[in-house]
DNA sequence: TTGTTTTAGTCAGATTCTCTGATTAAAGTA
DNA sequence: TACTTTAATCAGAGAATCTGACTAAAACAA
């Protein structure tokens, strides 16, 4: 079985667990609105850089964005360092969805443990970790 | 870093390759398109069993397979075991894009474990299979 | 300083992807 | 045979994404 499948079975088996432990709780986002609320930085984010690291251009982040924050979920200040700028900031309503989200990723995560076993577990975040150097083309 | 944005990375990064092999090999498919294509068995493939496998809906994977069947890319054969059911198929034309797409997935692996290492890559792959087994909702 | 180029973001419009719900026909089952 | 399930399609709608053109601010070069 090629590697590309088998990265893509659990990558969409996290997607789809987060996003029900986030609509679950009340939030109602789609998936690709979560993709791009979950990369919305502490301190805010730029446009361009959600785009970036969501993957799509900045129109499509514009527009998610526009429906995030017409939801209460996110707001756009100006960037005091950039005039042309805008921060995306997550307000405090969406706040509250973080945890959810890192909860059920946690518990994920030690499901996975349970199955293939503690060490399996640390090698996999290393060999994952180490190929993010060369296949993350934002970093 | 969560497990689930570590796996994505590679994903992503796997189908953009992919797709660009098989794009400039002078195959005019979508990443929607190349998801079913790259699904279709040597014997060919039920709808239902694509559908699942690229885990969209039946109407979805229609709609991408009538797509490809317009391309000429593949082709929908009677199932001489089941009356109601169809096999898709890949065709002639088609079937040169498999080893491109193979090619490059191959190539890619090699660069990986040029980075990572033999020994992590094989420890990557066992983790992998194992987590498809709790994770892939049709095996 | 002025003119040019780059960058951040938006507007407009179209296309692609995906879904829900309903339907048809064949197969399996009681 | 009658009922239920399964494979696939039709119809229609909604979501996500793109390309191209544009504005305004910033960065840079002469």
């Amino acid at each position: 079985m090629n590697i590309g499948l088998l990265l893509f079975i659990p990558n969409r088996y996290v997607e789809n667990r987060m996003l029900a432990a986030v609509v679950n709780a009340g939030f109602e986002v789609t998936q690709a609105q979560a993709r791009v609320l979950m990369r919305v930085g502490p301190e805010g984010t730029r446009l361009t850089e959600l785009a970036e690291a969501a993957q799509v251009t900045k129109q499509t982040a514009g527009f998610l964005v526009d429906q995030l924050e017409q939801a209460g979920y996110l707001e756009r200040v100006p960037d005091p360092t950039d005039g042309r700028a805008r921060l995306v900031r997550v307000t405090e309503k969406a706040k509250f969805a973080v945890p959810v989200a890192n909860e059920e990723m946690a518990r994920m995560e030690a499901e996975w443990e349970q199955h293939i076993g503690k060490r399996r577990m640390a090698q996999l975040r290393e060999a994952l970790e180490m190929l993010g150097e060369i296949t993350d083309p934002y970093r």
